[in-house]
DNA sequence: ACATAACCGAGACGGTACGTCCGGTCTTGAA
DNA sequence: TTCAAGACCGGACGTACCGTCTCGGTTATGT
């Protein structure tokens, strides 16, 4: 049997010619980056448009599907762009503390910078595009779980919780925030740490007590 | 003098001609939902379109538009229509395994009848139209959380739980759900147990006893 | 009630991007062209619509609309492109016999191109739409009566009528062709010449006479 | 008891209910053409539409296709109802004088009571519907031609042109007056009389003259 | 040092779907 | 039956974007 040394990538036939990542344009980039920023605090999210943003920009559209092969990749690179810093946390002795901060500081950051609107539009177009939901897949939620994956590895090494991969908990989270966000319901941010507690309850006591969960430390 | 009631001008802002409910053509809006039904089991997300309804149905577009006025209404109403009554949990003694079973059978039904796929057309949709928001927030989210809110007074009716109206222990539930529902990852259904055991933990230790989080039990 | 406010009024601010010309694609603009020309003579006028025109020449909606601002345009357009050249007449030495000459292959040419269709749908196009009326004013009727002031000038080279600008003359000519056009009604082609002696001995005759008519020689 | 009148129209595969004209309820009537005069003084062609038309007369949109089976019946019992009596002309002696005053009138009738939109609509529907086209050649344009044969016959009587059935010549006179109505150029009234002198010196001298034109008297 | 690629802006192109409007038919309940 | 009201199917309207494709003009690499 002849393998077929093109066809690396199962399906693909896609023969785009690979842009030259060392040419590109850095002022194009930022301009679209920019006006996107721009169009996201000022306009409705029914108003973002890929033709939009390019006129806004002062850019052709090719420029934009040239380094952008789904919006996906474009939302992405403007949130890691200049957001992601914003949320550090430093370490504070107590998880609980942490993740209050991280989130009460990610609600802030999406609210000021209208970054809630790209979140909002990513995971919306990855709902209609395979490739967009790639992107969010392999793309946008590994760094997100990574924010809280290091908090909670450094409260594993300050002995506060056991070590445990436990992505259900991150999920439980993550998914708190997406809900509130995609229905615009996070009316009161007191709600936070309430549900912060009720989630590091569970935690805690995940260290093998009853028979039917005691896998928990044994997750994946 | 005779006033006259209907004044053309009439400032207020829509005054859409208020179709008769009680003429509705039963035909049409069964013909529609079907239609729907059918393409989100035949169809990628992205195929979905009012138009390919309207001609699946054989329906003209403007008998869709005059009953949903925005899009949400018309994913919430096949939504409603005939998957409701499917997951209707029986009382099982145990509030772990009715969210257990609600969760399965939710993920059963969502799949088996691709009504996954409508309520992520409708969660999409009411990214970028404030009337599909509106609808989310104010016909489908009630409904969703009042399955929940069900089993919870189950078991207080029980004596398992203490009484206590915790939103946020619902938006967890429900924001684990639709976090694997959107990014399509709900890979080993596994997940589910461990994530209800963790919140159900949560909740049995939420009996008042951090003075932080001892409002739990007051909450709304 | 709602009314429709129709753009009729529109103090035509309109700052429409203007198209480039340069770069318009000829191969779409004769698609076009040769879309209409074919349904004109395959389909009756009512199924001549914008849709089946782009469907037709395999061209996009937005092609049409770019280029011709309202449907007159574009009927004057096909009619320009390939037609005018066919009713050029010869110097025949007599007016009469040119007029008859450019009545019938007038005739000829509306029937066996079905350029007469497109002829009404574009007068019938211009009494419900004023961007197209003022097409057909501006640019389909001077050329139309163009035609005829050749013929008419030719004739007062020859000495054969007197020296003036008579619209009234080409006004009653074109409108005895529009009217039978419009109607129906040209069963007979031994109505043309009957028609045209009738306004040749009126024009011969318009050379001062008459008090009250002696102003024809003077008109605009 | 009476014979029903509605079988008439022989091979008709035309299945219509047959509307009982005894039992038409006159104040529906009236108010569907008081409607349609009033939208034609008040809005643009584009406007006028049986919607329109039934929703301003209160009117269901059946009781005006009941009656009337294509647009062009509906304009054409407008143009009927209350206009015709306003030019009828009284003999003066002239010819000229009375299709001068019959001209004047018509074009002063057509602009005061909007029936030369009437007219315009009439015509373009007939452009795209067959039946309507049929209601214009067989009901309208005799009615139109009537009059101006009325006068023509009252003018042999008086001895003051041959005998003659000239329909080229009436053919003219309705043309020009469709020119200008349908194109909206009819900027100087003074051309009305110009073209009538025209008209009339080439039916003076029509009796006979030139042999290829001398069958104009026994035209038809 | 300069040819030659790839970039860039602009925007035309073939399409799809939008949400609206109207044509012409059918249904309902009241008179 | 007729009427007012209006729901129904169908289909065209004119617009907005999609993602692709030229088109000159402008870098900026690499031999």
């Amino acid at each position: 049997m002849a393998l077929n040394p093109t066809d690396e990538k199962a399906g693909s036939h896609d023969h785009r010619p690979k842009p030259d990542e060392r040419r590109r344009c850095q002022r194009a980039r930022q301009a679209v980056l920019t006006a996107l920023a721009d169009l996201l605090t000022e306009q409705p999210l029914s108003a973002i448009s890929i033709e939009a943003i390019a006129k806004r920009a002062g850019v052709g559209k090719q420029t934009i599907y040239r380094w952008y092969p789904d919006r996906a990749s474009l939302f992405i690179d403007l949130y890691d762009s200049d957001v992601a810093s914003r949320v550090s946390i430093p370490d504070m002795g107590s998880l609980e503390k942490e993740l209050n901060e991280l989130s009460l500081r990610t609600w802030e950051m999406w609210r000021e910078t209208a970054r809630g609107k790209a979140v909002r539009h990513l995971i919306a177009t990855a709902q209609s595009n395979e490739q967009s939901l790639s992107q969010l897949q392999d793309s946008f939620m590994p760094k997100q779980r990574r924010f809280i994956e290091q908090l909670l590895n450094r409260a594993i090494e300050r002995g506060e919780i056991k070590r445990l991969k436990c992505d259900a908990f991150i999920d439980l989270l993550i998914g708190f925030h997406w809900y509130h966000l995609l229905t615009n319901t996070l009316d009161d941010e007191s709600a936070i740490p309430l549900m912060i507690s009720i989630l590091l309850k569970g935690l805690s006591r995940a260290d093998g007590l009853q028979p039917d969960s005691s896998d928990v430390t044994k997750q994946e």
